[in-house]
DNA sequence: TTGCTCCTCACGTCACGTGAGGTGGC
DNA sequence: TTGCTCCTCACGTCACGTGAGGTGGC
């Protein structure tokens, strides 16, 4: 006698999996005891592994119900192209996921390896797409425009896919006379893996930030005190007798924990004359 | 003012859903109409995406709130390493029940292609996993000793992976002299994927049957009737001068098909003589 | 007014999971 | 008797879907 639990270790599986496909008619065991105890044969077994990679292929208990209730060869022909049409959607969707969480893991190292100390580093060629008419994105005028500009930027993002929506984005800056920011550009940086040899670099609404020796300095705190990082950023390229050259990029890098004004993490960088 | 319709098309998502994860305090919009309609704005935008991004990663609803309400580093790191390796899983799992679809597509297709029209044809080498003790698994002893073999052809049958749950199974026979079928083994098809180049060939349960020509006749019908296509293979050999060599192969190339002993698609094989 | 949206309950669905209360075999 | 399984309701869960009944703007 094969019981529903030493079935439903056999099968991997639960108790509760088998007894719900006996209720829907899926898979009854082929015998009960006098006791009503259910009784599994290898029959059962076959049926069952059937039925699970049916349905871990995609289709519904029902789906797979009526399959086995009338099995016609074309239709089953039919159903299993469109499922696999279906499956390789998936499978793609899938592994976009995978290289969205593989961005987080390496933003999420980056934004701890740049602590609040200053330094200089190589940095490899950068994409930005430039967000248009800046201060409409920071203030807003009237929703009617900002909707419309935002329709644009979504269509716009997307086209890079799923992981350009967590890409960093941030803006670029320059110092007034007191030593603070005044931000010039709104920008996303491109995924690292998005290749600047293409078509790309040369749309208007993106820039290619070419690679080089840059000055860098994290910030973590309340977004309302960032010019304090710009003021040490300062210092530092004063003490090292360092030349800036072009604009400071303020970039926050893990959208995710980026979540409301006073827990900020952001990255400023600049390009240092060779 | 972006309603809640208008954002869901823009997110290509349902009204439902926002207004889902509005109640769940996923994403409220950032403000209310007079009348109480929703409005979303672009930071919505970016954190719907966020979301979604996030829930195809394998994150429940409550894991993302989570994440999004506290977001600390280490463990958004340690989340996205933990999801990454799950997907990675789950994208090995799909990719082997592609294979599952691939592998009934071909089935049903061999059996649409093999009528009831006796023919010659080269056949590739085929793997066969050997079922031992024949007699066990078509009448039954005790249960207990079925249920022992089965145990040991049920761990056998999954070290091939998922996909070997649907291979074509059958039995070799030879005919006795009224020409009906006198059964001797019964075997699994291993899928045409597997190598059989490797250690699989040498194992006691294996058994490779070498390329060659093969008369062979595809039979639908009750299974009590299966003797019709032994005596139309034969007078086919008989009639060509063709001789036979080695068993018969009997083959139920669509376990999908194969629902009860009234509805049985099968295709008979014969090795012929050079 | 017509046709469209929006809103809030409230219940349905899919594939199970989870006790609740009672029985059965060693 | 103890500890284990088994059984059958029945209700819970997760991520929404689906009307039901009423309101609002052009």
């Amino acid at each position: 006698m094969v019981v529903t639990g030493e079935f439903a270790a056999l099968c991997q599986t639960t108790k509760n999996t088998l007894i719900h496909y006996d209720e829907l008619g899926l898979l009854h065991p082929s015998s009960r005891g006098a006791n009503g105890y259910r009784d599994y044969s290898i029959a059962d077994h076959s049926r069952f592994v059937l039925i699970r990679a049916l349905v871990e292929s995609g289709f519904s208990l029902a789906q797979v119900r009526a399959m086995l209730d009338s099995p016609e060869p074309s239709q089953l022909q039919e159903l299993a192209q469109k499922n696999r049409r279906e499956l390789r959607r998936r499978i793609d969707d899938l592994r976009r996921s995978e290289r969205l969480l593989a961005e987080v893991e390496r933003q999420v190292a980056e934004a701890q390896r740049v602590g609040d100390r200053p330094m200089v580093a190589v940095e490899q060629d950068r994409l930005l797409l430039l967000a248009k008419d800046v201060r409409g994105l920071v203030d807003d005028g009237s929703w009617e425009a900002q909707a419309a500009r935002d329709a644009g930027m979504f269509e716009r993002l997307s086209s890079f896919g799923v992981e350009a929506t967590i890409a960093p984005y941030g803006a670029t800056a320059h110092l007034d006379a007191s030593g603070s920011p005044v931000y010039e550009d709104l920008f996303y940086l491109l995924p690292s893996w998005i290749d600047s040899d293409d078509e790309l670099a040369s749309a208007s609404d993106v820039r290619l930030v070419t690679s080089g020796r840059f000055a860098k300095i994290g910030y973590a705190g309340a977004y309302s005190e960032v010019s304090r990082a710009y003021r040490a950023l300062s210092s530092f390229l004063e003490e090292g007798g360092l030349e800036a050259e072009g604009p400071i990029y303020e970039v926050s890098q893990t959208r995710l924990l980026d979540t409301d004004d006073a827990h900020c993490r952001c990255v400023l960088s600049v390009r240092v004359r060779e």
